[in-house]
DNA sequence: TAGATTGTTAATCGATTAACAATC
DNA sequence: TAGATTGTTAATCGATTAACAATC
């Protein structure tokens, strides 16, 4: 039932939840696989094949109970808690980060930002007042903050990981363009739009 | 040689490709698969593995010229021009898309930015002027772009992305958290913080 | 030459899918 | 009951890795 779930399931466990949730507002109160996998355009196999990793959750005949499924992902992913997370970097894109809707609502919250430039720190965004990076470490510790999303230059990027790590920081959102060294305890995610984009270019050749 | 290459290696050039581009601004003039590999936390058999689907590009005993390399997989991945791109939404995170300097050195130029909202049509982002969403499908015909990135709520992602595909566009970074119906000639890569937020939660059960 | 590294083949590994008994 | 769908096993498929001849 669970002797190490691969990790490519567990990343599909988010898609599945966000799913769910769409679902259960729209007041659907039963799924199945089916109708899952259509809406994401996974197979209906792997969906039950994910699921079984971790448990029975539906009914043969009838399907998944919608709020239920949704409650166990959010527990299985860890989800069925608030996170508050930090935002490094009050650029454009920290600022982006500090002010977006969608966290709030699915669970996470940007409880403080960083910044070194004298001329933002202690500006506000989004009710955030911008702190200086030296007291980054001090600031993480006392707040307990075991997520940070990084919104820096490259250039800065290793130098604030190696901070938040010291910190205690053992997830990083990396939005900048390198790959970042961090101890094997700490998780990392990257978000490089050109990535993306260099990706889709590959086929748009005619 | 190559007839059809799988996806996941298409997926993995953008990432060799970043990795020479700093090679060769550190002035490094020739690497290795397993320095490449290395790097980037992949075996170097699957970087032989995955250039040799689109030909012979280092010599024995030696290595890869990092400079003909990274020509020979920008001209693979088609970035070896410059594309004009449409950034759809002038919220927070389109404004941080519209300003980013990580685009233009990598071939990505944002030549238009859409809103609907009246205060904010008219308005200048980083040397754009935001345009109304009526506007769109003429404006992205008559630039004949390709590329858009949608920043919008979810609520009104598929609307607009019916809008970009009539306006000619054939790939679309999506930063909505929702899946996007579309004809099967447009591709679409999703950006959801949230998903991989989700996806590093999991690891943070103690 | 001796050492190094490529490109490629074959072996291994792991993920996806098909199929179906169980059962609601 | 008849129809539907789960959870799971076995088969298939595809991706990764190991190994090595070729050769610089």
């Amino acid at each position: 039932m669970s002797d190490s779930v691969p990790d490519i399931v567990i990343g599909r466990l988010p898609l599945y939840l966000r799913a769910l949730a769409r679902l259960e507002q729209d007041g659907v109160p039963i799924t199945s696989s089916h109708e899952l996998g259509a809406q994401l355009g996974i197979s209906s196999a792997q969906i039950r094949k994910d699921l079984s990793h971790f448990g029975e959750f539906g009914k043969q005949g009838t399907g998944y109970q919608v709020p239920y499924l949704r409650e166990q992902l959010a527990r299985i992913l860890c989800v069925d808690r608030d996170w508050t997370v930090a935002v490094i970097g009050a650029g454009h894109l920290g600022r982006a980060l500090a002010g977006y809707k969608g966290f709030g609502p699915r669970g996470f919250h940007v409880d403080v930002i960083f910044d070194n430039d004298p001329d933002i720190i202690g500006t506000q965004i989004g009710g955030l007042v911008v702190k200086p990076g030296e007291s980054m470490v001090e600031e993480l510790r006392a707040r307990r903050i075991e997520i940070a999303m990084i919104a820096v230059p490259a250039a800065a990027a290793q130098s604030v990981t190696d901070r938040v790590v010291a910190g205690g920081v053992r997830a990083i959102l990396n939005y900048a363009p390198i790959r970042l060294v961090v101890p094997d305890y700490v998780h990392v995610q990257d978000i490089d739009p050109v990535i993306h984009l260099q990706h889709m270019t590959y086929y748009l050749r005619t």
